[in-house]
DNA sequence: CTCGTGATTGACT
DNA sequence: GTCAATCACGAGC
């Protein structure tokens, strides 16, 4: 279950990886929505994002944190780690958990079978609570992020208020 | 618990 | 050459 995410726009947003243009890299960010954007960051690390634009318009949502529900005993063997809570509570752990790499980057996340697929979920309200994004050094003012602030798996990325 | 630092690759200046 | 939408680990409190 997603748990924390980040929004990033196009060329209106200084933090986004498509605020100056087109690469190779960053091409599916300028794709069809409902697919994958995945990258390869810091030389040891993927992010998963979901495009959420089209049609002119650029956007994705970076998957920061999920709980995990099914698969631990292979999550925990993908990533060498066994507690729980520090399993997925971060973009590059995640990734490490779900074994996603850049060959899954383009995949279409709505079809049942794909190798990424994210659905809607049943189940109670959650509280929303929206923070500045992590990990960027420009448009530090927009509160980007949102995550679920009851939950325990949400990262534990440290925030520097201005 | 917080803080500082090294790892390691690809994209861009 | 510089830097990045990160992580693990160790020191110190």
């Amino acid at each position: 279950m997603i748990v924390e995410t980040e929004a990033y726009g196009g060329f209106t947003d200084s933090a986004s990886h498509a605020f100056k243009g087109i690469t190779k890299r960053n091409l599916a960010m300028f794709g069809q929505e409902g697919r994958a954007y995945i990258y390869f960051i810091y030389g040891s690390h993927h992010c998963l994002n979901l495009v959420t634009k089209n049609e002119g318009e650029v956007g994705a949502v970076l998957i920061r944190a999920i709980e995990p529900a099914v698969g631990v005993d292979i999550m925990r063997k993908n990533r060498n780690v066994n507690e729980l809570t520090s399993l997925t509570n971060g973009p590059g752990k995640l990734c490490d958990a779900l074994a996603i790499n850049l060959t899954l980057d383009k995949v279409d996340v709505t079809l049942p079978s794909s190798p990424i697929m994210i659905s809607s979920r049943a189940g109670p309200e959650r509280k929303v609570a929206s923070s500045p994004r992590v990990g960027i050094t420009s448009a530090i003012r927009r509160k980007w992020r949102f995550y679920d602030s009851d939950s325990e798996f949400v990262s534990r990325a440290r925030l520097i208020y201005p």
